[in-house]
DNA sequence: TCGGTACGTTCGAAATTTCAGACGTTGTCT
DNA sequence: AGACAACGTCTGAAATTTCGAACGTACCGA
């Protein structure tokens, strides 16, 4: 592997602060300096090249950095060119209207889970998630049903067999132990479930997306409120789960 | 201004070559060093730095590159934070249902239209256009819509008088006097309209969106293959379109 | 099998960028 | 008002990165 520049590292340091929801006032240009720690005069500069390649817009009277035109453009040339993200938001509009809850999409990347799409549920709860939002695999159903089908030594590197998980709610798994049974019951089953794990009193049922080498690319999850959670018997929610997950599969060409 | 970081604006111009079209096979080592003149080690080094940071994707059987996940993250963090994104994707919605055409609703990035958000009409009909990308403004009634509130000097930046204008269809404006005299009455009607001249046998009303400053910094457009466009006098097309933009800048904080 | 070509990688001298420090400006506090 | 602090910009010497050239490999056609 070649070598990596510096130069180039930095400045997508700086451009990735900007995902942080603390970004929504934007950074100025000290604290962006002092959150990474380069030099006074780096950051100028580095923020002058992003401006001016419209990564980064500075708003005129505050003086503080927000993000340009063109990441949008960039994020819309990869939706547009990954059928996850085209099929997974058709596929979870329909399972919303059909059960009118809200629905989720998502990836892996590292140990954590990317949303891909998302459709709300029209009895709006508030939930953590977001599209292109991250979250730790393990505190969520849709997580918990990727990591499942990867291979031990994978596993091992996202979770050091010595450190702790990470944690959202009081009810996530802090337990490798506990980790690593739930998972082995995932791939028993084929599904995965989360009990207040990543937003406090709202459980949801997860199913694996395999592509068409049959390898499991995303997974597909119904968020419910506790409330009416029991409204139904889990294995009811799990069929729109893992129904949902069949369809985007077959989108995607499996079989 | 501080200086610009060279390296910086090579690995973002390599990352703006997936923007195009064209790229939806990605692109090899050999074709990136091709396309932007750079040295071959040089641009191994800096595609290397963009898939490190998982700015792009290698794809493993080819080796041709792909953009990666931190690039949809990104424009959807733009897309949270913009209220033209989110509201524009509201109100667009609305007006789709009311009229079952396709609904635009576009800001200026230079001489270009870039689409905020999109609702096509049920009636698929094939539009240039897609959410992130970019149009010449002379050739579109959104873009005529912003052209048309900049000042003079901005004008004569963007379209330096001895220069011919873009084209995108026979019927797209090339003279200069033309476009002028339309803006002129665009500013004047609150309206600007568009015959085939971005798509073949498309006809569009689009009227301008301000913010809470009165600057006009979006359009909204509606869509309409001429087929139906006739079905009904150009000045109801054009109400949709103004009304839409009314409630657009009136969430953006108008008046 | 054997040239030939295209590609990825490595290396180090040359060229460029980085960044400490100084300066001018603005805004704030006493 | 005056002093101080915080910030943006500039400069040039030091340090780093860039990129030409060479090497090894894979693939292709003869």
């Amino acid at each position: 592997m070649p070598r990596l520049t510096p130069a180039l590292v930095r400045g997508l340091d700086i451009l990735e602060l900007f995902l942080d929801a603390r970004a929504i006032d934007g950074y100025s240009a000290p604290e962006v300096a002092t959150v990474t720690g380069l030099p006074r005069a780096t950051v100028h500069e580095l923020l002058a090249t992003l401006v001016a390649k419209s990564y980064l817009r500075k708003e005129k009277v505050s003086g503080r950095f927000h993000l340009g035109l063109r990441v949008f453009q960039l994020g819309n040339a990869y939706g547009e060119r990954i059928d996850l993200v085209t099929s997974g938001r058709l596929i979870a509009e329909e399972i919303a209207a059909e059960c009118n809850e809200t629905v989720n999409v998502g990836m892996l990347d590292g140990p954590d889970v990317v949303y891909m799409a998302k459709v709300e549920s029209r009895q709006a709860v508030r939930m953590v998630s977001a599209v292109g939002r991250r979250l730790p695999a393990s505190c969520t159903a849709v997580g918990k049903a990727l990591i499942a089908f990867l291979s031990e030594a994978e596993l091992e590197a996202l979770y050091p067999s010595a450190a702790g998980l990470p944690s959202l709610t009081p009810r996530s798994i802090v337990d490798r132990a506990e980790l690593l049974a739930q998972l082995a019951e995932i791939r028993r089953s084929g599904l995965a479930f989360e009990a207040g794990e990543s937003t406090p009193d709202v459980s949801c049922a997860a199913a694996p997306v395999r592509d068409h080498r049959g390898a499991v690319v995303a997974s597909v999850s119904v968020s419910v409120p506790d409330i009416r959670w029991g409204q139904r018997a889990p294995g009811e929610w799990a069929d729109v789960a893992r129904r949902g997950a069949q369809r985007l599969s077959s989108v995607l060409g499996a079989r």
